[in-house]
DNA sequence: CGACTTCTTGAGGAACGTCAACCGCAGTGG
DNA sequence: CCACTGCGGTTGACGTTCCTCAAGAAGTCG
């Protein structure tokens, strides 16, 4: 909640050091941290701003339905840019932390993007924006079609990508769960007892193990791919 | 199929006379025309093109599971910038009309965004890629918890909004379904039968009504909105 | 007319949501 | 130290819902 002191703070190499923001040059990155202001929240704290960029943690896009329905449409981590703006129509959801998360917002009105030497930053924005289109529609592709096992699969290998998840345990590949499994359950559109019953069943099938704590043990990266991309459709109700 | 001859076609003035092309300054226009190919589609036709913009019709981003599921992640009319690239993952889904349409592919390379004179063609895009990820938003919470007549009011309201299928019959609002409903199943996860089932409750309720042809009318849009919106939510199976 | 596709209608079953109860844990206060 | 409370998560029972399948209607094209 305190506006960025380059000084301060040390120069503009301890903030940004993630790709894609550590490719900018100095100058670039200087004028973004003029234009911003680092929050810590805590879990549940919702955000006003509607331009920002994720230091760590997770935070989601929440929306709600008149009866209470909750979703989050959309999750971001660490070095992730969030852009919420949206010109014609009203905001759709609310900024909302899924973890204790350190988050830096943006004044756009205090971003220099017309300079030519600041043409990196929007490159590296509109790179941003298409790499969040593309998760979405992965995402989408998910909720539009896959059973709830199939969903958890899916997101599993995703947060497996997630550099604050990623956990290489002793044996082979391990994921350690960014989320709550209730927020997880509002994320793939499932209830929470369906993602606890999701889970139990893989670990019956041997393609995942529980370690201690919320560390979970991939131990079947291939086979948790072929059901991720659909290995486990519906059971059809003809053939006993 | 064929480059755009902007001398031949009369100049820029023909093509991308919609929002928000038709902002852009002539130079830009013709820039991007430059870059340009103008495809005549069949529905059904892919394209391999990840970056085009569409003049008239309905593309539809499809992906498939292992085992045939099909889904569309993401529908574009027109004006719409398509922009399918992504660095860091293989390419998700391909790019396919879903009605006879004409799409303008762009050669990424030929177009010249960091001349400051171009700026506005960065700045439109960027505002088109936002704008697309407000929508997947949507689309996504439409997904994650709604039941499939909630999905298929918010479609409808959706379509309504869409300048290809705003048609305004004689008494009130209509909708002209730009696209199969089997394809509008893909699009808002649910089969066609059940696209059919929530039609016909729909009309029976009131809130639509089936005119001539393909086009349907809103006889009380606040209601469907307040269906969109999460009025129809799974019965409680408790309260006999 | 026949072949094809899209859409519709109907019957039946699997599956996921709903509800309730319980467990484990953390925080709180006596 | 223990009881109490609240929260996140788990397990079980049950019912609605939507998918599956099949067959027919309606429209299109040869």
């Amino acid at each position: 909640m305190r506006p960025v002191d380059t000084a301060q703070d040390g120069g503009p190499t301890t903030l940004l050091t993630g790709k894609p923001w550590n490719a900018l040059s100095k100058e670039s990155i200087e004028n973004i941290l003029n234009a911003a202001s680092e929050h810590i929240l805590s879990r549940g704290e919702h955000v006003t701003a509607h331009l920002g960029i994720v230091l760590s943690g997770v935070v989601g896009v929440v929306q709600e339905t008149t009866d209470g329905r909750r979703v989050y449409s959309a999750l971001f981590h660490e070095n992730h840019l969030v852009d919420l703006r949206c010109s014609a129509r009203k905001p759709n959801g609310t900024l909302t932390a899924l973890t204790p998360t350190r988050l830096l917002t943006l004044d756009a009105g205090k971003l220099d993007l017309s300079a030519p030497e600041r043409a990196d930053i929007a490159n590296a924005m509109i790179e941003q924006l298409r790499a969040h289109c593309a998760r979405m529609r992965d995402h989408c592709t998910s909720l539009a079609c896959k059973t709830p096992l199939e969903r958890l699969a899916s997101a599993l290998l995703e947060f497996h990508s997630w550099p604050c998840s990623k956990a290489n345990g002793e044996s082979g590949d391990s994921v350690r769960l960014p989320i709550r499994k209730s927020d997880l359950a509002d994320y793939i559109g499932v209830k929470p007892e369906t993602i606890s019953r999701s889970m139990r069943r893989l670990e019956k099938e041997g393609l995942i193990a529980f370690s201690e704590g919320d560390l979970i043990g991939l131990l079947n990266k291939d086979a948790l791919n072929v059901v991720a991309n659909g290995g486990r459709p519906r059971k059809s109700t003809r053939q006993g």
